[in-house]
DNA sequence: TAGTGGTCTAGACCACATG
DNA sequence: ATGTGGTCTAGACCACTAC
C-alpha cells in the first residue's frame, strides 16, 4: 500500500520545492545525510535525485551538492495527435481527400538530401465531410521506401507515417495566416480569414522524414498543449 | 573516455528500435539475459531499460517482458518563453504597457477560488516599440499574495510569474482568430486580421495560478515547438 | 505457480570540480 | 586535497500477472 521509499523521497522534495520551502538556489542535504535521515541505502536516494534533476527540479554538481533550479525555461508537452484519430475520438468522421500526388527531386523547398527523390502530397481533411484542414506534405523516399507503395487516396499520410515511421526529433512552427485564394477555396471560406497554420518537420537521426504544413480553418480546429516540467535528458543519437 | 554501461545499453537499444531493426511489439530479452550478453549487474540493465521506458520507447510489463512501444501519442515539447527575453533575444527592445489593472471577485470567467479575489491586467507587449501582443490575465491574488505588491507599469506579468512562482501543471489553447474590433485598435491592425491566439493556464498543486489569453500579430510572432519523444513520467503530485 | 520486473541493500571505485 | 555525485556490483525480497 506504501509507496516505494525511493518515491516518497522524490515527491517530499518535490512538493517542497514546487510549495516554495525551498528556494531556488537553496542546497539540499547530501546524499549521505539523506541516507541517515531516511535510513536508507544510498542508491535509493540516488535515484530520487536523479528523478528530479531529470524532472528539472534541481541541479546536481560534483563536489558541490545539489540544488534548486532557478524557475526554468518553461515547456510543455504538446501533443500532436493523429488528425484521423482525433476527429474520430470527438465522434465526427474523418475524411482524407487526396488532391495532388507526385515525384520530383529533392532540393525544392530545401527538403531532402541532394539528387533524392520527394514525394509530394496535397491533400484536404474533413470532418463530417467539412473540410477542417488543407495539407501540403512532402516525405522523402530514401528514408521512407515503403511509402512509394501506399495508395493514399483516402489513408491520410500524416496517419501512415505516424504509424510506420519512428522519429526521434521534430520542430514545429505554429502561426495565424489569412487564407491565400486557393486555400480558402479548398477550406471553403472567404479569403483573408484566419488559419492556424502548423508546419512540421521530422527526423529519424540526421534524415529528414517529413515536412508538412497545414492550414486550419480556425472555427474547426484549435491546438491543446498538456502539462509541463521540461522532459527527460536524452543523450545524443 | 567510454560511455557508462548503462548508457551504452540504453542508447544501443534506442538506435535499435528507431532504426526498424526492432519492431513495434517485439520483444527484448529479458534483464536476466541482458545481464549475460553484457555482463554486468541486473541494476545496470534495469536501469538501461527504466529510462527506455522513461522515454516511452519500451513497456515493460511483469510476468512478461519488455516491449518495443507502438509509435506513440506523439508529443513534442513545446518551449513557452518569456515574451520579454525572447524578443530581447531576437535584438529588439521589448517593452509592456499596463492597459489595466483591477481588482475583482473570483467566479468570473470561471477562475479562481470561490471567494477569492483576482487580480486582472490587461497590457501591451511591443518590440522596438511596434505593438505584437495583446494580453488578459487573471492571477489567483490567493495563490500569489506577492503579486499585488509588484508594479506592472512596464514590467510583463508573465515575466515576473514565470522567475517567481513554480508551476506543475499548464494546459494551452492555440487557436487562430481574426481580430474584434478593440483588440485590432491594440494591436494596430485592420478589424479581421489574423491573429494567433494563445490561452494558458497554470496550476501548482490544485491551486490556479493563472489564465491567459494573448492575441499575437500573426505578421510579427509564431510559436515554435521543438523536438520529441515523450516528457518522463511522473508521479501525481 | 513460476517467471518477470520493482525495489532495495551495503558495500565499492572513480571522475570531477571546488576550496 | 577532498568531498561530492556517477556508476557499478552481487546479492535479496517482493508484487504482480500471464500461463
Amino acid at each position: 500500500m506504501t509507496k516505494p521509499l525511493g518515491e516518497r523521497i522524490r515527491s517530499q522534495f518535490e512538493a517542497r520545492i514546487l510549495s516554495g520551502e525551498l528556494a531556488p538556489g537553496e542546497r539540499l542535504p547530501t546524499e549521505a545525510e539523506l541516507m541517515q535521515q531516511f535510513g536508507c541505502s544510498r542508491m535509493t536516494v540516488s535515484k530520487a535525485l536523479s528523478a528530479l534533476a531529470d524532472a528539472g527540479l534541481i541541479e546536481r554538481r560534483k563536489r558541490a551538492g545539489s540544488f534548486v533550479s532557478r524557475p526554468r525555461v518553461h515547456s510543455m508537452v504538446l501533443d500532436i495527435p493523429d488528425l484521423a484519430e482525433e476527429v474520430a475520438a470527438r465522434g465526427q468522421t474523418h475524411r482524407y481527400r487526396l488532391i495532388r500526388r507526385d515525384v520530383s527531386e529533392a532540393g525544392i523547398a530545401h527538403f531532402g538530401p541532394a539528387g533524392g527523390q520527394v514525394l509530394a502530397l496535397d491533400g484536404l481533411h474533413l470532418a463530417d465531410n467539412v473540410p477542417f484542414a488543407f495539407e501540403q506534405r512532402l516525405v522523402d523516399i530514401a528514408a521512407v521506401p515503403d511509402i512509394a507503395d501506399v495508395d493514399f487516396g483516402h489513408l491520410a499520410p500524416g496517419s501512415w507515417l505516424l504509424r510506420h515511421v519512428p522519429w526521434d526529433e521534430a520542430e514545429t512552427r505554429i502561426a495565424a495566416e489569412g487564407a491565400s485564394g486557393s486555400i480558402a477555396d479548398w477550406l471553403d471560406v472567404e479569403p483573408g480569414t484566419a488559419t492556424l497554420v502548423v508546419e512540421r518537420r521530422t527526423w529519424r537521426g540526421s534524415d529528414s522524414i517529413t515536412f508538412v504544413r497545414q492550414h486550419f480553418r480556425a472555427d474547426q480546429y484549435d491546438l491543446v498543449a498538456r502539462f509541463g516540467q521540461r522532459s527527460a535528458s536524452r543523450a545524443p543519437a
